[in-house]
This record gives structure tokens, C-alpha cells and sequence, in this order.
DNA sequence: TGTAGGATGTTATATCATAACATGTCAAGA
DNA sequence: TCTTGACATGTTATGATATAACATCCTACA
């Protein structure tokens, strides 16, 4: 579908268009992780510690089947409920989240910061980014009061361009 | 997973729990589908039409294969391209939105009224109500705006629970 | 009346996800 | 120390969702 290598959005893929700093990605993330973890009684497994780095590593989203790949080659199981499992606790540990327009996973890049993410994902490059999504969810929570429903969860994602691939589609005005 | 027969939320689907008139639903939306095709040149052929109808009466979210079921039964192709293009071409001209979190479609209950909606999905009895996401859409823009990201579409998808299933699962305060 | 575009249909296959069960690990209590 | 129970990991097998590629058939219109 398309060659991240070749495009300028993924050309910087460390800064996946939302600034943040990528040193503290890996490893700050994985030490959080294994402490906000303990606390709350579970477990930072090899398979689950392993999968997170993946994601974190990636820096893109992943499919489940992207993420068993690595991880069999690396000496875990190979079918695919291992994967699975693995994002699925991360996901529920808020540790990573699941793009559903993707089908992929990527990591949490504020893990702890209970937060409601809205994801950005750009259709040319498919980079992803986790926007705050604090005024979505205000928003959406008083839409959801207005007919009684009570929000617990919410998937927001939307499709666009990212700031390299805005570019591309759309070149500086008055340059043909 | 759940039995919709015997759940109060979906005791009344046609209530949908977000207030809106049953009686428009079917025929007036149908009606106005044709029109507001014609107008951009598209045409609401056979299967389409029937598609459309058949997300209009069911009045919830439907998966691809369920929609394929009844068009197989009533003549038309037995093969998921049938079903999948029908319900493509609906979304894309506005008359039906695509639930990912369910993997479903459901009709869209204000074509025309040009909108970026939010889905309300009860995790209780899967019933699926359209909000006005107006103010949602200005939040997420607000927030892309702010990271160079342009939105051309958005996914808003809720889960909770509405107002019947809320009564089964936190029930009156003092009754036991 | 020929023809081009689009719609519909098919076969085949890709992709994503989970159910069900077997085995392994480890710590708390008998 | 032994046992047992909870949880994690692994497997096989299958289910569910989605699309690619190509054949056929309408239908508008030059």
C-alpha cells in the first residue's frame, strides 16, 4: 500500500508528527511500566515486556500479526493468541491501544497519565499520533448525558493528513 | 454472546434510546436516499436499495455477512463482495456509517444533514444510537490543529451503557 | 449499433481474531 | 516438603471479516 521508507511523513518516524522526546520513549516508558504494574498486582512477563518494547520500538502501529512475527523469531510462542494476549493486557493496562481503523496497536506514550487518547492517523503515510483528547471526551460525554447513556470507554480516530504528507497533496500555494 | 430477546435495551430496538420517529425511518430515509443520489449523479440500484432497506428495518448495527444473508435469500449474489460493495457504496454517499468497533454497518438516520456523528454502543445489549457529534468534531479539530494534522474523517465510537441496561446494572439506589 | 463505464456476479484467498485445551511456573498454605 | 490453585504460556483448530482479480452484463449515448 505504501513505502514508509520513502515518505517524508515516516522519514522522521521518532517524532510521529506529535512532538514528544523520543529518548524517553523505550526505556522510560518500560521502567513506568513495571512500576505502575507492581502496584497494581500485575505482571511485567517476559512476553508482555518483550511485546511493549516492540511497540515501542516500532514507533508506528502494528498488526497483531506484525507483533507475533518478532516475537517468534525472538523464541515465543508462534500462534497468534500469544500476540493477542500480550496487546490485550497491554491495552487493558493502558499500557498500549488499539487503532481499530488499523487494525494495529501501538504503544502508550503516557502511560499513568489516565487519559482518554484521540488518535491522528494520517492516510497517506499511515503515521499515527496520540492527540489529547480531553475536550473530545468532555464533549462527547455530554452529547452521551443529553439521551441518558453513560460513557465508559471511547474510540476516537480520525483520518487525515499529517503535517509532511499535508505537503505532498497539497503543495505551497503559487508552486504549480 | 448476549441474547437481544431477552434484554430490556433492546426490548424496544426501535427506540434505539436516542429519540427519533420510527415512522420516518424506513421509507421517508429511502425516499430521500433516491434523491439526494440522483443529485450527485449515483444511482441507488437494486441491491443498494435493498441494502439500505435491510439496515433500515433491522434498526441496529448489522456485520457484513448478516446483510449478505438476506440479499442471498431474496436473489441477489451469495458471494461477501455483494454485500461489502452495497454497503461501501452506502457509507461513502452518507447513508450508512460503518461501527468498527462491532465490525457492522448501521443506516444513517439523518442523511443529507451533512454531520459527523457519534456512535453511543451499549456493551450490554450492543444497541447503537447516533449522536450529534458537532462539538466533538471541533474539539478533535482543535486538537490536530494544534500538531499540523488535517481531519477529513472522523470515527467516534462510545461504549457504555444506555439507559435501560444502566437500570439492570446499577440498579435503584436502596433496593438491594 | 457499437462501445465505454459502471454494476453485479463469481472464485479464490488474504487477513484478523478467538475458542478450547495442554503444559508450565510459582508462591501460599497444609 | 508437598500440594494446590491461580495465572501465564503454549498449542491446535477454527471462526469471522475483508479484498483481489476477473467474467459478465447492463445501459447510456456517440
Amino acid at each position: 500500500m505504501h513505502d514508509p521508507s520513502t515518505c517524508p511523513g515516516c522519514a522522521q518516524p521518532d517524532l510521529a508528527f506529535a512532538p514528544h522526546d523520543h529518548s524517553r520513549c523505550a526505556d522510560d516508558v518500560l521502567a513506568l511500566a513495571e512500576v505502575q504494574l507492581a502496584q497494581g498486582g500485575q505482571r511485567l512477563t517476559p512476553v508482555r515486556r518483550r511485546t511493549l518494547q516492540i511497540l515501542l520500538e516500532a514507533h508506528r502501529a502494528l498488526g497483531a500479526y506484525d507483533v507475533l512475527e518478532r516475537l517468534a523469531a525472538e523464541g515465543f510462542g508462534h500462534q497468534p493468541p500469544v500476540a493477542y494476549r500480550a496487546l490485550e493486557f497491554l491495552e487493558e493496562n493502558g499500557l498500549a491501544h488499539r487503532i481499530r481503523r488499523l487494525n494495529a496497536f501501538t504503544a502508550c506514550m503516557h502511560p499513568g497519565e489516565l487519559h482518554a487518547p484521540a488518535f491522528l492517523i494520517c492516510r497517506i503515510c499511515n503515521a499515527v499520533a496520540e492527540a489529547p483528547g480531553a475536550a473530545i471526551g468532555l464533549a462527547l460525554g455530554q452529547a452521551a448525558k443529553k439521551v441518558g447513556f453513560t460513557v465508559e470507554r471511547a474510540t476516537v480516530e480520525a483520518l487525515g493528513l499529517c503535517p509532511a504528507c499535508t505537503v505532498i497533496e497539497r503543495p505551497v500555494r503559487g508552486v504549480a
